[in-house]
DNA sequence: ACGTGATGTAAGAAATATATTACATTGCGG
DNA sequence: CCGCAATGTAATATATTTCTTACATCACGT
């Protein structure tokens, strides 16, 4: 599973929701600090269901704390390329 | 991270684009067919990076393909509890 | 009946995510 | 200056995901 890059905005979404500190999310969500350290630092992407209950723990949408980088498959290569 | 279940409509979203079949989709989304598999039986809940990319291979968002079965944070939890 | 494509199962290796522990640094209140 | 909270690093252990390989079944066309 190497790959595209994903970035995310879990850092700057703890400022926005009341200064909410790593210690603190990392309780909400139930993994430790180190995990939320590493994550905020991109050393590697969380797991789907970690990435839910942060998105949750914001009450935002995943796709809100989370961006893949890869540009939104091209017209030609959609629908994975059965047709023409 | 034991905890909710994450439910998904991976396979049913196959045969609704265009009956793409396990073997496409994996190759589409660079994993193997085993791993298609054990996700659409729900043996275990995929990374963020191939989330994103099944969801993409089907041009819809990540909650389209899979579903948090947690009850959306009621009011007095939401906001990580800081406040009362 | 036979061949083939699609799906499914299983076991073990390999890769990656998460936990645990311990310690360093920085900023701030006193 | 001192203490403490928040953040960060690192090493190692454990857990979970993904790969590899091999084989079984079921439906379908011929």
């Amino acid at each position: 599973m190497a790959g595209e890059e994903l970035t995310n905005r879990v850092k700057q979404l703890r400022f926005e929701n009341d200064r909410m500190t790593q210690q603190q999310l990392a309780e909400q969500v139930g993994v430790t600090r180190q995990t939320i350290i590493t994550i905020e630092a991109n050393r590697y992407s969380p797991s789907l269901k970690l990435a839910f209950r942060i998105a949750r723990a914001f009450a935002v949408s995943i796709d809100d704390v989370f961006q893949s980088s890869l540009p939104s498959a091209d017209p030609a290569t959609e629908k994975h390329g059965k047709n023409k």
